[in-house]
This record gives C-alpha cells, structure tokens and sequence, in this order.
DNA sequence: CAATGTGAACAGCTTCACAGCC
DNA sequence: GGCTGTGAAGCTGTTCACATTG
C-alpha cells in the first residue's frame, strides 16, 4: 500500500483486533478470514481489511489471516511486545480496582508503582506495589515509567498530572470527570463514566 | 435550522456542555460565547454552535449563550431533566467504587439497585442500597429501571446482560472488556479500560 | 476458487465564511 | 461591533467493487 496517514479510529480498532486475534490463538485457530473476524466483532469485512493493510499485507489471499504471527504484529504495531510499565495515581476505591484489574496482562501492561497522598493508605500494599507517597511522584524520573492511570478527584487531577509530566511520563490515562492541560508532546486519554452514561437516556 | 439527522459525534460531545454549563451556573456567569466555551473544552467555536444549533436557537448573537436555560435545554433534550434511575451488577472492586462515584449525580443519575452473585456480598449495604442476589434481578420489570451499569467479569457479562435485557433494561454501560450481543433496541456502550491504554505506546 | 489488498466512490463530520440579528 | 446560526466547502473515515494472488 502506498503512504497513507493512519486514520487515528484504525489506531483505536487496533487493541480490539489484537484482543480478538489472541483470544482466537488461545483457541488454536489458526487462521481467520475478515468475513468471520467482522462476525465476531460487529464491524465490516472491509474495514478490518483495510485498517490492517495499513501496516502491511498480513493475510493469504484465499486463506485469512494467519492468528499467531498477525497478533504479533499488532503488537508491536501498537509497542505492546515489550511489557509496558504504568503508574498509578490514586489509591481510592477506583484505583484499588484498578490495580487489581486483570485484563491488563493482555496487553503487556504492568503497574509498576503506586501514588497517593493520603497518610491512611501510604506504606500499605496493593497487589505486588506498596504506596508511595505522592509528594514523591518526581522519583519516577529514575524508574523509566512513561505510562500514568491517573485515578484521583477532579480536583486533584490537574496537579498531579503536572508532577507525572514534570518526571517524565508520556501518556495519561485519566479517569477523573475534568479536562487536562498538557504540552502537545503528551497524549492524554480521557475516560468519563458520568459523561458515557449521560447519552444513554437519549437513546433509550 | 432545517432538519438534519443528528450526527452521533453531536451526541456525544452533550454531556461535555452540560457539565460545562453546569460548572459555569455554579459559577455564576450568566453568558459564555462559543469562543470562550471552545477554549475549555478544546474544541473549535462553530463546532459548539453547530451542534447546539442542531436542537435549536439557544443562543443571542452579539451575546453568546445564556448559561442557566442552556443547560436547562441541553438536560431535556439527553433526557437528564428527571432523576434517571440505574442498576447496578456486580458488587466487586469496581463495582463499589462506581456506587460511591459522586459525578452521577450532576447528570441526575441514581443507583437504584445493586445485584451480585456472591453470597457474602448479598445482603450487605453499599452507600443507600442492599446488595441483592443476581437471580432476582426479574424484579427490575416492576421497579421502572431502564438503564444498567455492567461490572461484573467477562464470562459473566454475557448471562447478566441478558437477565437485564429480560428485566426490561433500556441501555447498558458495560465495563467489561467483551462484546455483548443485544437486540437493536438496546443500547450499549462499553468502556475497557486496557484497551483504551492500548492505544497509548503507539502515540508516545 | 476463496479471500486479500486497494483505488475510487460515498457518507458523515468538521470547518469555514458570512448573512442575520441583538 | 460582536456573536450566533447555517449553507457550502473541505476533510476524514467507511464502504464498495474488483483486480490480484495463493
């Protein structure tokens, strides 16, 4: 294929192809076509066809796509071959759930350290992470750590998303119902509970 | 305006104006002007004005949009201008943070109802609500709940779904990282939070 | 023959430019 | 003068149709 910008929504269908192809390798299929593959994930035969050519040709003509090689490289399309270390900012009810989520290892993600800056909860242990207190968030510098899940009141948000950008991290992953501002070279993904539930009653 | 289909994106973008409108009244500021609300929200101005205008006239020319009708207009049309009762699925980790999450209640939502399958949850009390046992989750049908709040894991999120489904469930908000098949009428909205950090290494 | 890869047509959304109004 | 409301232009992303290949 010849250059063409990757649309940002092929990005965002990226992780659910990777999910899907391994799933299907746990199943040892070896192979899948776009036509089952769009079955599985309510999208069209095209669409996933021209958003993985985007990166290269990965399938047989005739065939499908082979599972296990296509899923590596998604992977490493999207950085995920190598284990992807996050902090985690906010040891609240929500940032406890989400240390202990599972569906992190698919995708190569680990949380590696744990902030919070209350008193009750620094020192205690969550999963393999102690929490470290907040104040101390600069140390990061040193850890190599560029992913955040930012998991603290809206309040607090904006401040600690300084810090993390002050020691080095490159990618939020914010989870507080309030806007960010960061420098351009930071990506900040925004996920609101309240705002994906305020459209439903419209639709319904 | 002439008629137009609604464009989702539109619809989407909603719940931003209404928490902006809604911190701006809190605030006191009688007015804001598209110009001003887009460098809030980062948006541009005739996207403000475009989807607004796609609902009506709310705005004054030479003025701007007055704040408190707005966000009066905006609730009625997402239907958010009655208390929107919700249910509640799995009592876990997840599950509890999003019962004690405050933002619901700037949207008018209120968790109705909290089911589990664990017996050392059911029975117990989470904020206002008892935690009832998942098979009793038919007794929705008389309680007028239309919408649900999916935490539950993934091999669960299938069965629930239909339960609710049968219960007479309107919109789900599914947090599990699975495809969930419904009939056209129900709404569904799924937030996975790995898949959404997935896309991160790739931008940084 | 079955299924990919892809230029081209199409659809939907965003941005622009400006007329209209306060 | 300032700002909205909106048709039209422009752009981005999706779908189609089919040539191509194992």
């Amino acid at each position: 294929m010849k250059y063409h910008k990757i649309p940002d929504e092929t990005i965002k269908r990226m992780p659910m192809y990777l999910r899907a192809f391994s799933i299907l390798k746990t199943q040892n299929q070896e192979t899948i076509s776009s036509q089952q593959l769009a079955e599985r994930l309510h999208l069209n035969p095209p669409q996933i066809r021209k958003d993985l050519s985007y990166f290269g040709a990965f399938g047989t003509r005739g065939i499908g796509y082979p599972v296990s090689s296509t899923a590596e490289q998604i992977r490493s399309i999207l950085k995920l071959d190598v284990s992807q270390q996050a902090v985690l900012v906010g040891a609240g009810r929500l940032g406890t759930a989400i240390a202990s989520y599972p569906g992190f290892s698919m995708f190569g993600f680990d949380i590696a350290a744990i902030f919070d800056n209350d008193n009750n909860k620094i020192g205690k242990t969550i999963g393999k992470n102690l929490v470290e207190n907040v104040a101390e968030i600069v140390t990061l510098k040193a850890r190599n750590i560029r992913l955040a899940i930012l998991a603290v009141p809206a309040n607090a948000a904006q401040g600690c998303a300084d810090a993390l950008i002050d020691a080095g991290i490159k990618g939020i992953l914010n989870l507080s119902p309030c806007y960010l501002n960061v420098p351009k070279r930071v990506k900040v993904i925004t996920i609101d509970i309240a705002m994906e539930l305020g459209i439903l009653p419209y639709y319904i």
